[in-house]
RNA sequence: GGUGGGUUGGCCGAGAGGCGAGGCAACGGACUGCAAAUCCGUCUACACGGGUUCAAAUCCCGUACCCACCUCCA
């Protein structure tokens, strides 16, 4: 069984042939720091990390860059509009994001460069295009440098468009422009920029336009050619497809497979149109565990439309703490975490055909449904929650992943007291149960349970568990 | 106008010509003092109208509704 991925832009599953065997380069697009990160935003971060985190586990040795975009039109608007510094914006948005990937055990790629930090990059790959007949300083003196569409035949390849049947912006600018569709590479400094969002240029002072950052970064980190290249679907155009343009119009091949997530939306709205607030990743914590918010995203098809509601979030919580719960189960048996085990078949060929996380959870629970049949025969049942936690790893889920161990030290002095005082009541319970007086003991259970304690009798004795 | 995607049981969500994913909820049974958990079982769905086929949720034609992208976007 080989990894088969869907290419977006060949837009059929092909079979996954990395450029050098055994090594795989991966380039996706990370986030425009420009306001808090929501669930939407970081499903690319999770998705991505689970293809990263299979690549791994097939034996790839994987060069994962993820960039941030920490200058644009709208870091400059904002922080305009808040009286604040650009990069001041764009870095505490990035601390956010940093911590809202930490949250859902999003593992931080080989390297995540700033756009910022690649400008002589970038003007190096902008005067090739200009030698190369691709790219032209406009003629009206604003600064500004465009890539020429008209002199790339191969222009709206990825997406399977024509030029002559796109649809300009409606609000679009012509500027300086030979022809409408042609994009910005370099953007001459306006007098009403400020001047530490501006970077000396051959064509003078100005800033990079949006889609030279990440042909450059890529080229500089991976190469000319590497194999995979990811990113949201809305992407596709005109990021990815004017990426490729420029890239392979520098005498690159670029990236030999596309990669796209599809949205999360609420009530049918993309959820940056929507709301906000409530879908930030801090306000969703407050509901849900970040393993269980992982879980829901990981639960469904990356190429899928998720219709974000927290009654689903809700019920993929339940599912996951029964999971938690077997493993829990099957560690209090064996007396320890179980050892990592092995990833069961129909596991392994969900994840090799276009990482179908969907069929993978399912095959999750057939193991844990065995587990749970052999609860009393420590062998097996450590090969079966070996297997499940294995592949709960893989999808980064492991329950114990550090990443999940928030507490600190007072939380495990917490936990301590609040077991003590939980076990004197089990005791007492027991003590009433043991003279058949079952009115006490269903007082205490109810009065545990008030306070959110579930008690589950068990052969070896009561269990208690925070619900 | 161009380019794509979607519509699946009470709910969430896979699948992509036959062998009926999975989860959540519900119901019945076993177990339990009663529960919980667990196990066993039940609940036969694919927007609509045609067609192809021995066989269609899956392929074809048409219709309806929804969504995304077309130079700010995960």
């Amino acid at each position: 069984m080989t990894l088969r991925l869907y290419d977006s832009a060949t837009r059929e599953v092909r079979d996954f042939v990395p450029l050098v065997p055994g090594r795989v380069g991966l380039y996706v697009c990370g986030l425009t720091v420009q306001s808090e990160p929501h669930v939407g935003h970081v499903r690319s971060g999770v998705n991505f990390d689970v293809l990263q985190r299979w690549l791994r586990a097939s034996g790839f040795d994987v060069t994962f860059i993820r960039n941030i975009t920490d200058i644009d039109d709208k870091i400059l608007i904002k922080s305009a509009d808040q009286g604040r510094a650009w990069y001041n914006l764009a870095y505490e948005m990035s601390r956010q994001l940093t911590q809202a990937y930490a949250d859902l055990n999003v593992a931080p790629p080989t390297y995540e460069p700033l756009a910022t930090g690649h400008i002589p990059e970038m003007v190096e790959m902008i005067a090739t295009l200009i030698e190369r007949g691709h790219a032209y300083p406009a003629a009206d003196g604003s600064g500004d440098v465009y890539f020429d569409v008209r002199s790339w035949a191969a222009y709206g390849e990825l997406t399977h468009q024509g030029v002559d049947d796109m649809e300009s912006a409606a609000d679009a600018d012509p500027r300086g422009k030979r022809d409408p569709r042609d994009f910005a590479l370099w953007k001459g400094r306006k007098a009403t920029e400020p001047e530490t969002a501006s970077w000396p240029s051959p064509w003078g002072r100005g800033r990079p336009g949006w889609h030279i950052e990440c042909s450059a970064m890529a080229g500089k980190y991976l190469g000319g050619a590497f194999d995979i290249h990811g990113g949201g679907v809305d992407l596709r155009f005109p990021h990815h497809e004017n990426e490729q343009a420029q890239s392979r119009a520098a005498g690159h091949a670029f990236a030999s497979y596309w990669m796209h997530n599809a949205w999360i939306t609420t009530a049918g709205e993309k959820m940056s149109k929507s709301l906000g607030n409530s879908l930030t990743i801090p306000a969703v914590l407050q509901r849900v565990r970040g393993v269980e918010l992982r879980y829901y995203l990981v639960a469904a098809h990356y190429r899928s439309h998720v219709e974000f509601s927290f009654e689903a979030l809700g019920e993929a919580a339940a599912g996951y703490r029964r999971i938690e719960a077997f493993l829990q189960r099957a560690a209090d048996t064996l007396g320890a975490p179980p050892d990592h085990g092995v990833a069961c078949a129909d596991f392994v060929a969900a994840m090799d055909d276009d990482l179908g996380t969907p069929a993978a959870v399912a095959a999750i629970f057939e193991v844990m449904r065995e587990g749970n049949k052999v609860l009393d025969d420590p062998v097996a049942l450590a090969g079966a929650a070996g297997s499940v936690r294995t592949m709960l790893d893989i999808l980064g889920l492991d329950p114990w992943d550090p990443a999940w161990q928030r507490g600190g030290a007072d939380d495990e002095k917490l936990a301590a007291a609040v077991d003590a005082l939980v076990r004197g009541l089990l005791a007492q319970r027991n003590q009433a149960r043991a003279e058949k007086d079952f009115a006490t003991a269903d007082l205490i259970r109810d009065q545990l349970s008030a306070a959110g304690v579930d008690v589950t009798d068990t052969a070896d004795g009561p269990k208690w568990s925070v619900s």
